[in-house]
DNA sequence: TTCCTTGCAAACGATTTGCATTGGA
DNA sequence: TCCAATGCAAATCGTTTGCAAGGAA
């Protein structure tokens, strides 16, 4: 989906819940469209040159992803990362940067995904687990960190 | 590796570093080889009943993961949760259970984890990262919560 | 009007640190 | 002896929440 398009979707996709796409919402969204990985509340709110105040930022952060427009990330440090959610940006698995923390998206060729979502399967059945998703992480260092 | 093994690996490890390794230290990591997948700082003070305080359970993690003998995860929720580093414990992957944030280990099979490697590769090439490592998560109900 | 949203400041919870004390080589 | 390790309390830092003010329907 295209950055018109999906904010549209998301407009409507709230409106079907009673949920207002205000200002500030909208920024958020921008600033994820624009992004190339997973962003924090701080990275978002120096996107947003500070004109959405923090709090205001992880209202609007953890009401998107109640809403399941957004997904929450946990990469390295102890900071949250957000980015779309994967029915709006496509399924796609993260670059981590052991340095920096940066996380940037890459995604599979549809084969490898397809031998992935299969060992993905078996792992989830051998543990008793209900897999409802998955991820591959790759660490390392960034273009800018190593 | 097994329990004793890894014990004194451990021990000539840190002496060679001239690190000392105390009481705390070897019951936080005896806590660790028998725990089923990575702790948290929290986990850890009930399993070792209290009697470590947190302070010095933070200061361990850290030394021992500075050390390079333990490995630190985040996963589901807030909280930092460390393992045996792979040298010690072996190369495996986590499944990450999205209610409790519970984690688990499994391991893939030989060939399997040679296509993932191969996968992580290609990537990290693309991407311009300078590969450390990778991890592949699966994320689900664990059996308790399913 | 009537909720929902926002901003600010205070509160929280996980983790870290300062400092005085203890313990091991 | 002497420095590393520990315990306690206070400090940090990311994140959350209470509450009064602003806005849209």
């Amino acid at each position: 989906m295209k950055e018109r398009e999906i904010d549209e979707s998301i407009r409507v996709y709230l409106a079907e819940r009673g949920i207002r796409y205000t200002g500030g919402r909208r920024a958020v969204v921008r600033a994820l469209q624009i992004a190339a990985g997973p962003q924090s509340a701080a990275d978002l709110h120096q996107r947003l040159r500070r004109a959405i105040p923090l709090s205001s930022l992880y209202r609007s952060l953890a009401m998107l992803e109640e809403a399941g427009l957004l997904a929450l990330h946990h990469g390295q440090g102890k900071v949250a990362r957000y980015e779309l959610a994967e029915w709006l940006s496509g399924h796609h698995h993260h670059l981590v940067c052991l340095e920096c923390g940066a996380m940037g998206d890459f995604e599979l060729e549809d084969k490898a995904e397809e031998q992935l979502l299969g060992l993905v399967a078996t792992a989830g059945r051998r543990a008793g687990y209900q897999v409802r998703g998955h991820s591959l992480e790759v660490e390392g260092l960034c273009r800018s960190c190593r």
